[in-house]
DNA sequence: GCGTTAACTCAACTTTCTTGAGTGTTCAAG
DNA sequence: CTTGAACACTCAAGAAAGTTGAGTTAACGC
């Protein structure tokens, strides 16, 4: 039973200059725009030293200035704020029958974003996909790759040959060898690999609901049902990657135990509403019989804020989070119904009066959230300082 | 919704020092003994920094030279340890009933531990009988105050009013104010504050059964029972400090849906016995019940491993953790019974035939079990390296 | 108007790390 | 047995990044 340390790096010059750097970006992201002397004071360090790390990074393209304001006396303050094009970001979502890409600036907003169909789902057409897909992106957005400054990729858990392998929406080829690795290597930039929950979950907090947070678990509507988990600002990814699969716990729906995922997914609808004699395919058909007041739906809908208060209490009671959102490959209208009727756990120690955030919010739905998700992995690394982590 | 960014601080050479000084005495405590060269490959610091690293930490106390190693060619290594009088903590557990204290060198090695019964459970009460058992460790010790580098504390939560204040094992007077700020000024140290289960974990991952672990679980019998969670080598604390209270999550047992704490817990099989005419009130009588192939027992262990069944299915699914342990106030033999009954779920990421960790394993038991935990969080946070942590 | 306040810059200084040359010890090949 | 490679470590010089304190500039308020 050998352990072994996980690696971390000792502080240099170097090391604490790009640690500084990406505070200083962070510390005016969270603004969005700022004078040196405050962020001084938000770092701990001198002004000097931010103002040496600002040129540093204006020179470098990441910061603009944005002209002065004058609040109360001193010297008016110039401000900075990031520069939309210092930098991009590739986000791909792939599952079985589709890869879904999308290519995002420096503050997250998406240039470009493209479906393409997969012929199978072999490892090698994936990667061939995707590589033509981040081409096609730069070409059609004119950024050079050298401002690419990594890509992120969602991936259908589990990762690895686990008690969950063999289920529904499986991907072959990926249980041997590091996916990042091979993304990486065909192409050629620094890679990131989460579950769709967990990248909703990071997209939510660089651009949604979510800014600001650092706790706060999210309920993503994909496939299945997933949960994203954001602890200290990370992601929560587990020893082997595969944290957050939620949706084969039990919970109990009018008295009964069931898998919650067969209460409360996609997959669980289209079969609910299928032992009804109704067919859905996609988002919109889902969208219309609720403002048909379709009963059978309701009803689902019904069973899944059951589902969903369980589900509630485990994850608050777990975790103490913020808040938790729901979100995902579900229409606004249902999560907002879902939300509104899903009873909030009295014995839980998210129940206090002293509360900043509702237990319950909903996050951005639609079919590429996971996708731009992918792509906030990269914004999120750029604006995290991380001395001691190796890379 | 004004969201804070929590503050993180730049580098600059004070605080790299003291961050590759960490890193440093983390390196060597791993291993054990370890030489310059060793440390610097593993820190990525050249050989130099490091041996002007170690130059400080002997002249401060808190390394001793460790003899000569020759292994294979090349000089030979001159070899550092942890020094055990280097550095001490202070442990402290609060129940409604009792204070426990202990004294714990920089290894980890108890040197006194106490248990000091309480009059009244009001705050005044409590800081008053930690300060004196304060003053009295490190008088029968013979420690010198200056070498004290924290003290811990554990304190039966939920913190704060929350939907599971009111229940049971109270402490009054701690809602308000941070209890944190409380002891630190009265004992003027630094003070780490945790729920027992994360300081029980803490304390295995120091110095038991989860040495070198960076995520894992632990579940703790204490009055209920408590989940203690290591993620990326940190306790999981929460939002608002309150993770881990699993006790109050539903799950299935014999078929129906139960609190988990009511089905598994100290209170739990007191209450079950008493229901049987069987009276225990210590953890001795559980032992001579135990060894006595009590029926009664045996049949609450049995329904004890159901529930811990479903519990560690939504553990394992929900953190991936690279194993979960069982300890606290239960006999070392019923928890042994009870990890051999328990059945392993197999709908779970953590069924994997690539394991290196039993997915449930029997961690530290006994009454002092927390306290340790408590001078362990402050060890815990003398050798982990934070140059961006804000104090 | 004029002093106070505050942001920012400049230049000198400090801390800490890295680099490269040099020393001593051990092992192994010729 | 000699010689050279391998390796740990030290010394001294140099580089990078931070801090400090004095000085400059602009706005506010009395």
């Amino acid at each position: 039973m050998v352990t072994t340390l996980k690696p971390q790096l000792g502080a240099n010059p170097e090391r604490a200059r790009s640690h500084n750097k990406q505070l200083v970006l962070r510390a005016i992201r969270h603004v969005g725009t700022a004078g040196r002397a405050e962020i001084a004071r938000a770092s701990g360090l001198s002004t000097q030293a931010v103002s040496n790390i600002i040129s540093d990074l204006l020179s470098e393209g990441l910061l603009v200035e944005q002209g002065v304001r004058s609040a109360g006396r001193g010297l008016p303050v110039q401000q900075y704020a990031i520069k939309p094009d210092g930098g991009y970001a590739f986000g791909v979502e792939v599952r079985p029958t589709a890869v879904f890409t999308a290519l995002v600036d420096l503050v997250g907003t998406p240039l470009f974003t493209h479906r393409t169909p997969l012929g199978d789902a072999r490892k090698a057409t994936i990667l061939d996909t995707v590589s033509a897909q981040l081409d096609d992106a730069l070409a059609k957005t004119q950024v050079s790759k050298e401002a690419l400054m990594g890509a992120g990729i969602v991936m259908p858990g589990p990762f690895g040959e686990t008690g969950l392998t063999g289920a529904d929406s499986e991907l072959p080829g990926w249980n041997t060898g590091d996916p990042a690795e091979s993304f990486a290597s065909r192409l050629d930039l620094p890679v990131f690999v989460e579950n769709d929950a967990n990248a909703a979950a990071m997209a939510e907090r660089m651009n949604g609901i979510a800014r600001g947070l650092d706790d706060f678990a999210y309920l993503y509507f994909g496939q299945g049902l997933g949960l994203g988990l954001v602890q200290n600002g990370q992601a929560v990814q587990g020893a082997f990657g595969n944290a957050g699969e939620i949706g084969h716990i039990t919970v109990i729906v009018q008295g009964r135990p069931v898998e919650l995922e067969s209460a409360t997914s996609r997959l669980s609808v289209q079969a609910y509403l299928a032992g009804q004699g109704v067919t859905v395919t996609n988002m919109d058909d889902l969208t219309s019989l609720y403002s048909s007041e379709n009963r059978h739906l309701f009803a689902w809908l019904d069973q899944a804020a059951q589902a969903l208060s369980s589900a509630l209490s485990i994850i608050e009671n777990l975790f103490d989070p913020q808040t938790v959102i729901l979100g995902g490959a579900m229409p606004d209208d249902l999560l907002d119904h879902i939300i509104a009727r899903t009873a909030l756990p009295e014995r839980s120690v998210s129940n206090r009066p002293d509360r900043t955030h509702p237990r319950l919010m909903r996050g951005t739905s639609g079919r590429m959230t996971a996708t731009l998700g992918a792509a906030a992995l990269v914004l999120h690394q750029a604006f995290t300082p991380t001395i001691a982590e190796a890379r």
